[in-house]
RNA sequence: GGGCCCGUAGCUCAGUUUGGAUAGAGCACUGGCCUUCGGAGCCAGGGGUCCCGGGUUCAAAUCCCGGCGGGCCCA
């Protein structure tokens, strides 16, 4: 017999226990909710009657009394006993039918083993890391990408056919500035670098003495009037010098390049207006405007891709926020907004999502207090060019057009622009979408010290957190195993460092911000990725020496609280996961496979498997072994994490 | 000024949606285990006004109201 969720069908036959014994005591139905009892109370699963106890007027005491008298245990498979406990009714679970029907279930689901399939999978569309294609990835784009590409694989598990998404945002004034600076160089600097940094340093440093030179303009214009304000150039002045200190760092990197910056940027008469011309023209398909920012934006995704790989982050589809603008659909939502009496024209166009809001009743439909004011959305600068914004829910009515549901994985700065959106597609008389996006919001990433600022070109690439965290792990598998190639070293450093750093993503709730910290990313002990994958090693390695047919197992004799740990642990995986589906997180499942892992450590150190003398209980532990096995590889791959064979 | 998020051990965090028995981990700290299937391991120990104040309840870290502190967004 197969059960998808062993421990569930335990707590399904206390609830039954619980009700049959009630039909005995109350009239009409009673919704039994169970609980898990509290480490050093010796049951499995508990009945509080106190709420019931009340509304009976009677002693929760007596009533648990009453109740655990009244149940039949020969009709339950599972049960292995039951008492009162002051109020609560404790249920104990039989142990060795446990470790039968979950052993068994985990041989033939194997890779399903924890996926409860769901009743209707849904299309599900994960649009997730959509970093500015105009620098490396940093630190911050690296939680997104992780949790997004969990998602995906959380949801694919049990069932629901998902989609990944990347979206370029392409255009844009950040874009034209790279772009502006890219045009003045690419045929003359070629510089040994990944095409990610490459452009990255280009924006920096383009970016900055742009800044330089309209901050210069802006004094000397000030500076020429009868009466300058004082004050006024004061603040110029300091934010000039602290440029043209970013200048300096930004020169050290690459003269070259920087000179040739210089060169460009100081034989343009008006920068900026080059720049914002070129963002126009870009936004209306202008032939060498789409060239030069599509072959940056290509150069710069080849980057992400090679980052995104190594972590072991896939993308279906790359959806170019210019095609959305090309195709008319930008210019289609405009058009339709307008005929809903909600925008306004003063020069752009504004949205008045609080009106939007009032009239059509979102605000309890979004969950938004109905004290709060939505603050209005501009749509349009005043040469015609739109915002981003705008461009996001004509991308997002696409995003809809083959899925049942939409997710934005977009950090939590973003969230007043995603109630916008939704509030928008409400209006359009899209409600059904509005319902389904979901913005997944998480925290950004802080470094201790200074504000990460691509503008300035500071900022801690996943490319060099990645290769510092293989140096290090490099050092510990050589460490371990001295046999193996430089090849294979590199590997399992490999797998162990993304293990770290995706653990590290995933442990923390999204909503709380992290700080930086080298020492916690690369902290290898209890509470990491390679803490679990070192469990999953030495259980592959016990399992590698088996060379015996152990299919003649002896459930009875795993008797040892240590096995009976393991058992309950692996019998309750499919509930964790459930619970991660339905919550859309990840911490609960990493704790559960730091748990697992460690009980499994102690039933290492403590008891043998291959030594064991007694045939029946050495096969049984073959087979314990075995389901933690699977187990921890099917969790890790929840998170993306690969389960090594040797590390 | 308004909104959203966060506040739990020295530090980093689970637990809060759905209230339940003695609030859990890791790091750090102190002391132990190297004749054992891999020591990235295991064992023992100390460490708490769950930000504060009210309220609801048989029962509050958890729910409600009012504050305080930090981050972000809008102005």
């Amino acid at each position: 017999m197969v059960e998808y969720n062993p421990f569930g069908r335990f707590r399904f036959e206390c609830a039954d226990a619980i009700s049959k014994a009630l039909s005995g005591i109350v009239v009409g139905d009673v919704s039994v909710s169970l609980e898990r009892p509290p480490s050093g109370i010796s049951a499995e699963m508990a009945f509080p009657t106190f709420a019931l106890a009340k509304s009976l007027g009677i002693n929760p005491m007596d009533l648990a009394l009453k109740i655990a008298g009244g149940i039949d245990l020969s009709s339950y498979s599972l049960i292995g006993g039951v008492e009162p406990s002051g109020g609560y009714v404790n249920f104990r679970v039989n142990y060795q039918k446990l470790a039968s029907l979950t052993f068994k279930s985990i041989e033939i689901l194997d890779h399903n083993y924890g996926f409860i399939p769901v009743d209707k999978p849904l299309r599900i569309v994960v649009e997730h890391t959509s970093a500015n294609p105009i620098h490396p990835l940093h630190i911050g784009a690296g939680r997104n990408a992780i949790l997004g590409d969990s998602l995906a694989r959380l949801l694919r598990g049990v069932g629901h056919k998902v989609r990944t998404h990347f979206y370029i945002d392409d255009v844009g004034l950040q874009v034209s500035i790279a772009a502006y600076g890219f045009m003045g160089v690419k045929d003359k600097v070629k510089l040994n670098l990944k095409p990610d940094h490459f452009i990255g340093l280009i924006y920096a440093m383009t970016n900055c003495l742009v800044e330089i030179r309209r901050l210069k303009d802006r004094l000397a214009t000030l500076k020429a009037l009868q009466n300058p304000d004082p004050d006024e150039i004061s603040k110029l002045n300091a934010e000039l010098s602290e440029w043209v200190s970013v200048a300096e760092e930004l020169r050290g990197r690459s003269p070259e390049l920087f000179e040739a910056l210089l060169d460009h940027v100081n034989s343009d008469a008006d920068p900026l207006s080059s720049i914002n011309k070129l963002d126009l023209d870009y936004e209306r398909g202008v032939e060498y405007a789409k060239r030069v920012i599509r072959e940056l934006c290509s150069m710069v995704i080849e980057g992400f891709k090679e980052t995104l790989s190594k972590i072991n982050v896939h993308h279906e589809f790359w959806d170019w926020e210019s095609d959305v603008v090309w195709s008319g659909d930008v210019g289609r939502v405009l058009e339709k907004l307008k005929g809903t009496g909600f925008l306004r024209f003063e020069g752009v166009w504004v949205f008045d999502v609080e009106s939007a809001c009032r009239s059509l009743g979102l605000k309890k439909l979004f969950k938004v207090d109905e004290r709060h004011e939505i603050p209005e959305l501009v749509l349009t600068r005043s040469d015609g060019r739109t915002l981003y914004t705008t461009r996001d829910i004509a991308y997002t009515i696409r995003q809809f057009r083959d899925a049942d549901m939409v997710i934005h994985v977009i950090g939590n700065e973003q969230s007043l622009a995603q109630l916008q959106l939704r509030v928008a597609l409400a209006c359009m008389g899209l409600m059904d979408y509005a319902l389904n996006l979901l913005h997944y919001s998480y925290e950004l990433v802080h470094l201790p010290g200074f504000k990460m600022s691509s503008r300035r070109g500071r900022y801690v690439d996943l490319d060099g957190l990645l290769r510092e965290a293989v140096e290090r792990c490099k050092v510990e598998v050589l460490k371990r195993n001295p046999g193996l190639s430089m090849s294979e070293v590199e590997d399992i450093a490999r797998i162990v460092a993304v293990g770290a750093i995706r653990y590290a993503m995933l442990s923390v709730s999204p909503s709380k911000r992290i700080v930086f910290d080298w020492s916690k990313i690369l902290d290898f002990d209890q509470n990491s990725g390679p803490f679990i994958q070192y469990a999953h090693a030495r259980a592959y390695n016990i399992l590698a020496k088996v060379d015996w047919d152990y299919s003649d197992y002896d459930v009875s004799k795993l008797v040892d609280p240590l096995e009976c740990k393991l058992i309950l642990d692996l019998a309750m995986f499919p509930e964790v996961v459930s619970d991660a589906v339905s919550k859309l997180s990840f911490e609960s499942l990493c704790a559960y496979l730091n748990d697992l892992a460690m009980d499994f450590n102690l039933f290492y150190d403590k008891l043998p498997v291959l030594k064991c003398t007694d045939e029946g209980l050495r096969n049984a532990r073959v087979m314990l072994v075995k389901s933690v096995m699977k187990t921890l590889r099917n969790g890790l791959g929840i998170l993306g994490i690969e389960a090594p064979k040797r590390m």
